[in-house]
DNA sequence: CGGTTGTATGACAGTTGCGTGACAAAATCG
DNA sequence: CGATTTTGTCACGCAACTGTCATACAACCG
């Protein structure tokens, strides 16, 4: 069974929308607001997502930027404006697809299912990575170093991941407050205070680290 | 750069499809027929393919249909149907977006970018440039001496890539300038200073280096 | 050979980049 | 709601790096 969260702050069009997906044969729930629907995906994840760019308080925008930086849904816009520069800045936000009122929903269905096609190739079993004492499971969403887990936040461990991901290369600040952060104010700094967070829990002296290196005007690497 | 493949059998339209995503930074090649399509992604797999569904022999669905057996490319269709069936029936086939001709430009580059986001490659090849006990690895960020890491600085880093990339051939002081500072004062002087440096740190016997050699009057070279 | 030009290098002061602790805002949890 | 954790911002200090200069040295040329 598949789950739809719909975030859509018109109650009927919101209505319509989960009792059409329902037909379907989707599992549907709703939510009017960017905060609301932020907040039940945290709490219980569907598998797919439905927003609106035009919604009260947070807009479609900057929810689909939040969302992405702590879930990887698939995540498609419905809005009544079909402009290109929306089209572009949603997707630019991390959207996977978009779609102009008023929708088919034979056709939002199928887009539905080839995301998710995506969405599973791309979420393949990821292997543990390891880095000598260091251990990073991304699927299980635990550090362990010595074999002992160790408790890192959200942040800190999509950051490790990110580096992990790219063992060996050198990550600068900038793509990392892009890949980690979803933005870039251009406040590097960020970066630096998050790396030394992560160093106090993962390095033996967090003075001289041996696997998260500095490389001095370039950025930062993970290293075996 | 990401490759781009094009199938499209009206030439005008390919054309000036090529140009414009050449405009935005994409590598592009183009085929009139699914059959040539096919034979080209075998031959050299594109990162992204467009596809019209209209095309003389095999239709754009089966052109999908066979390209999603054996690849696991992103497919975006560019058809001129605004047709729901048509749209159910491409993503059934295997397609992962489907956009309405005549499509916006950048429209159409970020949702090719939203594309591969997801299925973005954990990690490239690196290459490693190599000369006799040398060892230069732009990703990595490093450079080894008889398999050793040496501290380079990222100015000295910077001109030992430059050289690296142009081995064997002269650079004079005014090119390195330009290239590793980006601007030239007219102080040859301080091209030297960093040689210096960087001989110090990669040469066994910096006083007669083996590597970076000086060519009085014209400027610097590295050899192997 | 001496003069001239081009290169190497050590020293130094100014600058940059980074690590860190403190703190306030925001998110999360009970 | 209030308590706790997490996050982002800031300022300061240290260490590393950079560019400049002066001097010494080497190569070239007549």
């Amino acid at each position: 069974m598949t789950d739809v969260l719909v975030i859509e702050d018109d109650d009927r069009i919101r209505l319509a929308l989960l009792l059409a997906l329902e037909d379907e044969g989707y599992r549907v729930r709703g939510a009017a607001t960017a905060e609301e629907g932020l907040l039940m995906q945290r709490r219980e994840p569907a598998d797919n997502v439905l927003v609106d760019l035009m919604l009260p308080g947070l807009d479609g925008f900057e929810c689909i930027r939040r969302m992405r930086r702590e879930d990887d849904v698939p995540i498609v816009v419905v809005s009544a404006r079909d402009d290109t520069h929306d089209i572009v800045a949603a997707l630019e936000a991390g959207a996977d697809d978009y779609l102009v009122k008023p929708v088919a929903i034979k056709e939002l269905s199928a887009r539905l299912r080839a995301l998710r096609r995506r969405a599973r190739a791309a979420t393949d079993p990821v292997p543990v990575l390891t880095f000598g004492q260091l251990e990073i499971s991304p699927d299980a969403g635990e550090v362990r170093l010595a074999g002992r887990p160790v408790p890192v936040t959200r942040t800190e461990f999509r950051l490790l991941c990110e580096l992990a991901e790219h063992a060996g290369r050198v990550l600068s600040r900038h793509q990392l407050l892009q890949r980690v952060w979803g933005y870039d104010t251009g406040d590097e700094r960020l970066v630096d205070v998050h790396v030394g967070r992560l160093r106090q829990k993962i390095e033996d002296d967090p003075g001289s680290p041996r696997h998260l290196v500095t490389l001095r005007g370039l950025g930062y690497k993970l290293t075996r």
